[in-house]
RNA sequence: GCGAGAGUGGCGGAAUUGGCAGACGCGCUAGAUUUAGGAUCUAGUGGCCUUAGGUCGUGCAGGUUCGAUUCCUGUCUCUCGCACCA
C-alpha cells in the first residue's frame, strides 16, 4: 500500500497516542507551562460541525508546536452537557436526558478523536458528571456565602457583613433576612423573561429582540420569584480588568458596552403636599440625601445633571411603584388604560413601535434646583429596569425627550448653547450652559460637577454610577441542570416560611431525582417539584425542609470548567490550590465570538468571586482570547424570477415587512432560483446570467443550516479525504478570525498537497512501504539548505502569530521545490516532517517512522533555522523611472547604495531611457529598489 | 441610528517601519504520460490594446509622496455587535 491512505494510517496513530498516553499532561508543569483551552462543545444530537475543528485545530497546532519547543502543555477537552439543547434533544428522541447526553458525548468523543487532537483525555470532564456538578453546587454556595463590600470593592464572607443596629434590634429573623438580601446569590421577585415554549425563564442575555435566542420563541415578562446573581456588584472590576487582557478590542468593546457603565446623578423631585415643601427641604439640608426614596419624592437618574434647569416634565415607567399614588382621579382611567396597553405589548412590539406614546398622571413634581412645578407623565420609553425607572425629561438636550415633547406639545428649553451651524433638534453635544442661572457659561463637564455639588450640599441629589448590565437571572424551570443546594424551611403544613439555608457541604452533591416525566408543561413550576417526597422534603437537624426545585442555567457548568481541568479527579476540593497556582491562568483560549458576552462575562464574574474568597490566585481566568471566524456554506448563485417567469435583477429585489422577497418597483412576489456556476458570468462589479447579461444575480455564501441544506459533516470529509486534510484545509482557508466560505475543491487541493508530501518521501510504485529512491543520505546543496531554512523561519514565525494559512503556503512551496529535486537529502526531509507535524500529525508520524524512527515525533525538538542559510546571494532589483517599473536587474544581495545605482544605470534599457534626460533625483534602497526621477 | 471590522483576479486568499500587487491553493488553458482518468508531471493563467511592447489595475473620489493595497480626507457597500439604558 504505498499510496497515501489516510483511512489506514490515521486510526493507527490515534490508537498509538491513546495507548501510549502520548499527550498526558504532567500533574505539575515542568519548566515553562502553557495552558491552552478550547471552548468545550455542547454535545448536541447533530454531532460535530465543521466549525468545531477550526478552533480545535488551531489550538492543537499551537500545543504540538510548543511541546516540541519544550513547554509543559495542558490541553484538555470536555463537554458542556447540561441545558436546553441536550434536554430538547432528549425530549425529541424520547430518551432520558442522561442517556441521550451520554450517547451524544460518545459521538462527540469519537469524532474529536478521529481528528487527532492532542488532548489529555484522562482529564475529560462533562458538566453533567455528578462528580463535577457537586463542585458547581459548591461554588454556588460560595456565591451564597458572599456579600460585596462596596468600600473594599471585594466579595467577603457573609458573616463579616456589618448588621445595622436597627436591624439587629429586630432579632435573628431580621438579621437573616438582611444577610439574604446582601448575598451574591439571592432570591428576588422580579419581572422575568418567561418563555412558554421552552417552559423556562431566560436571562436578559438570552433574549434577542423579545424572542428566545435558542429556538426563536416569543418571550413574555411576568413576575416570578427567582434566583439572581449579583454580577452588577462586579461591574466596575469586570470593566476595568479588561485592560490587561490580550483580547481583541472588538470583544473588549462588546463587553464594555454590555456592562454599559454610566456616571451621573440621582436627584429627588418633591411630589408631596405643596405646603410641606419647605420642611422637606429643611429636613434634607440637615439629614442629607436619603438611602431609600420614600413616597414624597420621585427619584430619577440622569447622566446630565447640568441640564436640570431644562427639565420641563418628568416621565415614569408604566410599572413604576408610584404610578397609583401620582395618578389623579381625572387621569385614572387614561393611565389605567395605558398601563394595560403597555403590559400587553411584548418586548418585540415595544421595540418596533418607536412612536412616542404616553399619558399625563395629573400630578406635578418640584424641580429641586428652581422650585418649578413640572408635570409627571407615564411612558413606556422609560424602562423600569434601568436606573430608578423615572427620568427628568430635558427635551432641549435629549432626542427622545424632544420627540415626546413634540408629540404632546410640552415646553422645550435649551440649556446648552448649540453651535451656530447646528440644525438638529435636541443638542446633545458640549457647549456653554444657558438659561441655567448660576451655571450659565460653564461647559458640560464643569456644569455637571457644580450641579451635583449643589444638590449634594442640600441633600437633594448625589452622584451615581449605573450599569446597563442587570443582575444575572440564574434559575431555570427545567429538569436537565444542576439542582440548587438550597433548602427552604417549611412549617407544619409544608409551606415555606421564608427561611432558607444552604445544604451542608458534606451533603453535596444534591443529585437530580428520578422523574417519570421531566418534560416542561408550559407553566412556571419546575419539573423537580414532581419528585417524590424523599427527595423533595428532606429532614435536617430535626427540621423539615423543602428542596429548591429550580435548576441552574446552562452557563453554570462552563463558568469554571477550566479550573477543574487542572485537577479533574480531586475528591476533596474543586481544584488543588498548588496545582491551580502553577497552571493558571489559561494562556490561550479559543472559541466562537458568539460567546463574547455571555459565557466570558459570567465566567469572569465567578472567577473574581473565587479570587476574592481566596480560592484562586489570578484576577482573570483567560489571558489571551482568540475568536475563530464562522465557516459558511459553499458559495451559491441565485437568480430571481417574477410570478410570470421573467427574470429580474438582484438589485431590484428586496424584502417586505414579512421578510418575503418582492420586487422593489411593484412589490410583486419574487422567487429565488439556485443557479449553477455555468449559468452565470462576471460583468462589471457583479455576476449576470449568461443568457441575459442585463440580469444581475446574487452571489454569496450562507451560514450553514439544516434548512438550507448546506451543512458539511466532518465525518464525510474524514472518510473521503482524511483528518489531516480536514485539519489542513480549515487552517488554509484564510485567517483564523475571518468568516469564510467552505469549498469542497479546496479540500481536494490540500489533499493533493499531502499526496505530494507522501510522494517526495515514499516510493509509490513499490509493493511495500519504503523510501523513495530519490531520498538519499547526502549533504544538501546550498539551494536545498536555503529552502529548508527559509521554510523553518517562515513556519515558525507564522505559527507564533497564529497565521496558519501562510505557514501552509510556505510548506507547499517547499514541497513543490523538492518534487523537482532528483536528490532529496534525508536530513532535510526529516526536518520538514517535523515542521508539518502540528498541522497533519498522522501522515507525519507515519513518515517519521519510515524515515527510521521508533517513537512518536511529538516531543522531538522543533527545527531551528540559521539566519545565515536563509540569505540569498543574489537578488532581483526593480528599476523604476518616475515610479514606473522599467527593468529588473539581478545583482549580488549585499551591493552598496552606490554600487546598486551604478548597476542600475549600466542596464542597457535603463541607459537608453535615461540618455539625454536630466536626472532630478535618485532613490536607492539597497536590496529593494532603485528609482530615477527625471524631467519629462 | 450608534459602535467595530472588512472591501485586492473567475473563487479562497498573500503582500504594511510606504518600495516588483496578486505568494499559496482552487478553477481554467495547453502539452507529456497513461488502456483510460476526475490520477500524475510540465508550462501558462489580472484586464485592455494587434505581437515586441505598451497601458490600466487593490470598492469609489480626492490628497500627501520619487513611490500608496499600505498614510490622510470624504464617500459607497457588506458583515458583526448594540439599539428608547435617560
Amino acid at each position: 500500500m504505498p499510496r497515501y491512505n489516510p483511512t489506514e494510517i490515521e486510526p493507527k496513530w490515534q490508537i498509538f497516542w491513546d495507548e501510549n498516553k502520548t499527550f498526558r499532561a504532567p500533574e505539575f508543569p515542568q519548566g515553562d507551562k502553557l495552558y491552552v483551552l478550547d471552548m468545550f462543545p455542547y454535545p448536541s444530537g447533530d454531532g460535530l460541525h465543521v466549525g468545531h475543528p477550526e478552533g480545535y485545530t488551531a489550538t492543537d497546532i499551537v500545543c504540538r508546536f510548543e511541546r516540541m519547543r519544550g513547554k509543559s502543555v495542558l490541553h484538555p477537552m470536555g463537554f458542556d452537557a447540561f441545558g436546553l439543547p441536550a434536554e430538547e434533544f432528549a425530549i425529541k428522541t424520547n430518551t432520558p436526558p442522561r442517556e441521550s447526553t451520554e450517547k451524544n458525548i460518545a459521538t462527540f468523543r469519537r469524532q474529536l478523536k478521529m481528528l487527532g487532537f492532542s488532548y489529555d483525555w484522562d482529564r475529560e470532564i462533562a458538566t453533567t458528571d455528578v462528580d463535577y456538578f457537586r463542585w458547581t453546587q459548591w461554588i454556588f454556595l460560595v456565591l451564597f456565602d458572599t456579600w460585596f463590600d462596596d468600600a473594599q470593592q471585594k466579595g467577603r464572607p457573609i458573616r463579616d457583613l456589618p448588621i445595622p443596629v436597627d436591624v439587629a434590634q429586630q432579632g435573628n429573623r431580621a438579621v437573616q433576612q438582611y444577610q439574604d438580601e446582601h448575598r451574591l446569590a439571592y432570591q428576588a421577585n422580579a419581572l422575568v423573561n418567561w418563555c412558554p415554549n421552552l417552559g423556562t425563564v431566560l436571562a436578559n442575555e438570552e433574549v434577542i429582540d423579545g424572542r428566545s435566542e435558542r429556538g426563536d420563541h416569543p418571550v413574555e415578562r411576568i413576575p416570578l420569584k427567582q434566583w439572581m446573581l449579583r454580577i452588577t456588584a462586579y461591574g466596575d472590576r469586570l470593566e476595568n480588568d479588561l485592560v490587561n487582557l490580550d483580547w481583541s478590542e472588538s470583544i473588549k468593546t462588546m463587553q464594555r458596552e454590555w456592562i454599559g457603565r454610566s456616571t451621573g446623578a440621582e436627584v429627588d423631585f418633591f411630589v408631596g403636599q405643596q405646603e410641606s415643601l419647605d420642611s422637606w427641604e429643611a429636613d434634607r439640608l440637615q439629614k442629607g440625601f436619603s438611602r431609600k426614596a420614600n413616597d414624597t419624592v420621585l427619584r430619577i437618574y440622569t447622566t446630565r445633571p447640568d441640564t436640570l434647569f431644562g427639565a420641563t416634565y418628568m416621565v415614569i415607567a408604566p410599572e413604576h411603584p408610584l404610578v397609583d399614588q401620582l395618578t389623579t382621579a381625572d387621569q385614572k382611567h387614561a393611565v389605567e388604560e395605558y398601563r394595560q396597553l403597555a403590559a400587553a405589548k411584548s418586548d418585540r412590539e415595544r421595540q418596533e413601535d418607536r412612536e412616542k406614546t404616553g399619558v399625563f398622571t395629573g400630578s406635578y413634581a418640584v424641580n429641586p434646583i428652581n422650585r418649578t412645578s413640572i408635570p409627571i407623565w407615564i411612558s413606556d420609553y422609560v424602562l423600569i429596569s434601568y436606573g430608578t425607572g423615572a427620568i427628568m425629561a430635558v427635551p432641549g438636550q435629549d432626542n427622545r425627550d424632544w420627540e415626546f415633547a413634540e408629540v404632546f406639545g410640552l415646553p422645550i428649553i435649551r440649556t446648552v448653547q448649540p453651535p451656530k451651524d447646528f440644525e438638529g433638534q435636541a443638542y446633545t453635544g458640549d457647549g456653554p450652559a444657558m438659561n441655567s442661572d448660576f451655571l450659565d457659561g460653564l461647559g458640560v463637564a464643569e456644569a455637571k460637577a457644580k450641579t451635583i455639588a449643589w444638590l449634594a450640599d442640600r441633600g437633594l441629589g448625589q452622584s451615581k454610577v449605573n450599569y446597563k448590565l442587570r443582575d444575572w437571572l440564574f434559575s431555570r424551570q427545567r429538569f436537565w441542570g444542576e439542582p440548587f443546594p438550597i433548602l427552604h424551611e417549611v412549617d407544619e403544613q409544608g409551606q415555606p416560611n421564608g427561611v432558607i439555608r444552604a445544604v451542608p457541604e458534606s451533603d453535596l452533591p444534591v443529585e437530580l431525582p428520578f422523574l417519570e416525566d421531566y418534560k416542561p408543561h408550559g407553566r412556571p413550576e419546575p419539573p423537580l417539584a414532581k419528585a417524590d417526597d424523599g427527595w423533595h422534603y428532606p429532614m435536617l437537624d430535626g427540621q423539615r425542609y423543602r428542596r429548591e426545585t429550580n435548576t441552574m442555567p446552562q452557563w453554570a457548568g462552563s463558568c469554571w470548567y477550566y479550573l477543574r481541568f487542572i485537577d479533574p479527579k480531586n475528591q476533596t476540593a474543586f481544584v488543588d490550590a498548588e496545582k491551580e497556582q502553577s497552571w493558571m491562568p489559561v494562556d490561550l483560549y479559543v472559541g466562537g465570538a458568539e460567546h463574547a458576552v455571555l459565557h466570558l462575562l459570567y465566567a469572569r464574574f465567578w472567577h473574581k468571586v473565587l479570587f476574592d474568597r481566596g480560592y484562586v490566585t489570578t484576577r482573570e481566568p483567560f489571558q489571551r482570547l482568540v475568536n475563530q471566524g464562522m465557516i459558511l456554506g459553499e458559495m451559491e448563485y441565485s437568480g430571481f424570477k417574477l410570478p410570470d417567469g421573467t427574470w429580474i435583477s438582484a438589485s431590484n429585489v428586496t424584502k417586505n415587512v414579512d421578510r418575503e422577497l418582492v420586487s422593489k418597483d411593484h412589490g410583486q412576489p419574487v422567487k429565488s432560483v439556485a443557479l449553477q456556476e455555468t449559468q452565470v458570468t462576471k460583468k462589471d462589479e457583479g455576476f449576470v446570467l449568461v443568457d441575459h447579461d442585463h440580469i444581475r444575480v446574487e452571489s454569496r455564501a450562507f451560514k450553514m443550516s439544516k434548512s438550507r441544506g448546506n451543512v458539511v459533516n466532518p465525518d464525510d470529509i474524514v472518510r473521503d479525504y482524511g483528518a489531516d486534510s480536514l485539519r489542513l484545509y480549515e487552517m488554509f482557508m484564510g485567517p483564523l478570525e475571518a468568516t469564510k466560505p467552505w469549498s469542497m475543491s479546496g479540500v481536494d487541493g490540500v489533499k493533493k498537497f499531502l499526496d505530494r508530501v507522501w510522494r517526495i518521501i515514499v516510493d509509490e510504485r513499490a509493493e511495500t512501504l519504503c523510501l523513495n529512491p530519490s531520498v538519499v543520505d547526502t549533504e544538501p546543496t546550498d539551494v536545498q539548505k536555503r529552502m529548508l531554512h527559509k521554510t523553518i523561519q517562515a513556519v515558525t514565525n507564522d505559527v507564533s502569530k497564529m497565521e496558519f494559512n501562510t505557514a501552509i503556503a510556505r510548506m507547499m512551496e517547499f514541497t513543490n521545490f523538492f518534487t523537482k529535486e532528483a536528490q532529496r537529502p534525508k536530513s532535510i526531509l526529516k526536518q520538514f516532517v517535523l515542521l508539518l507535524s502540528p498541522y497533519a500529525p498522522h501522515i507525519c508520524e507515519e513518515l517519521w517512522q519510515l524515515l527510521g524512527h521508533q517513537d512518536t515525533l511529538a516531543y522531538e525538538p522543533w527545527p531551528e533555522f540559521d539566519e545565515a542559510f536563509t540569505r540569498e546571494d543574489s537578488v532581483e532589483i526593480p528599476i523604476q523611472i518616475n515610479g514606473k517599473l522599467k527593468a529588473k536587474i539581478r545583482v549580488a544581495s549585499d551591493l552598496s547604495k552606490d554600487q546598486l545605482e551604478k548597476a542600475a544605470q549600466a542596464d542597457e534599457k535603463i541607459g537608453a531611457l535615461l540618455a539625454g534626460k536630466e536626472i532630478v533625483k535618485t532613490i536607492v534602497v539597497p536590496g529593494r529598489m532603485v528609482n530615477f526621477v527625471i524631467k519629462p
